[in-house]
DNA sequence: CGCGGGTTTGAATCATGTCAAGTTAAGTGG
DNA sequence: CCACTTAACTTGACATGATTCAAACCCGCG
């Protein structure tokens, strides 16, 4: 390996890095860090992009350090649903399969921090800690998912657009206190993103949302930026 | 601990137990399997008693042994839905999380082999091939959850229905090559607990399969057991 | 100015839910 | 062995929420 930077200095590509800080690579030592940084590799990519492809070889991973990712599931009818979405600083790949069973896309513009897949997995075996986190990443995605599962199952139209817009002030919400009762946000989905995620149609989304700020539940801004004046009617609304 | 039993013997509880064989048990070595067995229970509960209350304290996990659990979530106002099934072997808990987000119930008669919370989380600690192990279930629980979405979403109640019974037919092939095409099995679930799961309503849930049953796709005798002569059929109604 | 993507709105249709009877099958007790 | 009960399931008629199809709108952009 390489001798020239000391080994008990976080790299420079990595000092001021969201996923250094919260991501899987804060349970690496500066030793692993320098070695994934050698055949890492940062890049941005436009709201739209398509990261990942159903049944398509899987041969790097990576880092999501700001926007957000999208994963998608389609049938062969063309029948789309949405399955997840991913965070700054979430970790983007599957572990344990070559082949993707899903559609990955950026949502908004988003910057990438991505190494081959033998890295990780060699790092796994070495580094229980960055294991577990990712262990803990999936078991929160696997709860997530669940909780879905109930929304579209089970609730109402309205219900679940309620429920998207709550998701999204939480994550929006830039760490201000959890008390808050208020969000203001972008909404980072198109009509037919949230159609897709929710299984309804663009024109049952479009209806409900025009609902929600009749009842003055929500502000709308150039339909993109939402303000929620009171969460907690916002949250009645999602039927929780 | 205890000397009498010879350390390199795996021990008689599990030597024909199928966790021993294909479940977590199967990452641990005959020290590990004795301590584990220390504090272990075996225990049998009939069809539709509750293993797990939402909101409950989690203080011991449990690896299935035989039968069907059905994990659901229920909304304030009463409507509920099933958010998973596991069968032998799964592992049955939620790791790192105190309180439990779901109701975990006996759909079948059930056998369990449970142990203590701690016990497991320290084995995790030691045992790196363990933890994987679990990793990989989580990892597979996630995948199944989000096919369930995209059906749950976008698939007709008849391509749900379909959809299910395809499933079972799948976990209950007494692993039967994998390429037959035709399946014989008990459905482990009500009519209420089929609606749970698919998001419809008992009455939906009948009328497919009579139409299921009238267009020769299946089968239905006693109400319970389920034949498919045809699985390429069945695969096509279910809209994959 | 007009063009196109994304969005909203309206009216008609359809799938699924709701409500209400029946049916079947499995006890249970006389 | 025969009422009687009960739970699970089926079937029918009707109501309704969501989709479909069609048209209009809005707004940035060439």
């Amino acid at each position: 390996m390489r001798r020239d930077i000391p080994k008990d200095a976080v790299p420079m590509l990595c000092a001021s890095c969201e996923g250094r800080n919260k991501g899987i690579c804060s349970t690496l030592d500066c030793h692993q860090l320098h070695e994934l940084v050698r055949s890492s590799r940062k890049s941005a990519v436009e709201g739209g992009a398509a990261l990942l492809g159903e049944a398509e070889r899987i041969d790097r991973y990576a880092n999501i350090l700001s926007g957000v990712v999208k994963l998608t599931k389609t049938l062969s009818d063309g029948r789309q649903q949405i399955v997840g979405h991913q965070f700054a600083p979430d970790f983007l790949g599957r572990p344990f399969r070559a082949e993707s069973q899903l559609n990955a896309e950026a949502a908004t513009e988003v910057v990438l921090c991505s190494f081959p897949r033998e890295a990780i997995e060699r790092m796994m075996q070495e580094s229980p800690e960055l294991e577990r986190r990712l262990y803990k990443q999936a078991l929160d995605e696997l709860d997530e998912a669940r909780d879905w599962m109930v929304t579209l199952g089970r609730k109402t139209a309205s219900e679940k657009i309620a429920s998207l817009l709550l998701m999204f002030a939480r994550h929006a919400e830039p760490s201000g206190k959890a008390g808050r009762n208020f969000a203001r946000f972008d909404l980072p989905l198109t009509r037919a993103d949230i159609a897709d995620f929710l299984g309804l149609t663009i024109e049952t989304v479009s209806r409900q949302l025009t609902r929600l700020r009749n009842d003055k539940i929500i502000c709308i801004e150039n339909n993109r930026l939402i303000i929620v004046p009171d969460l907690r009617r916002l949250n009645a609304r999602a039927g929780n």
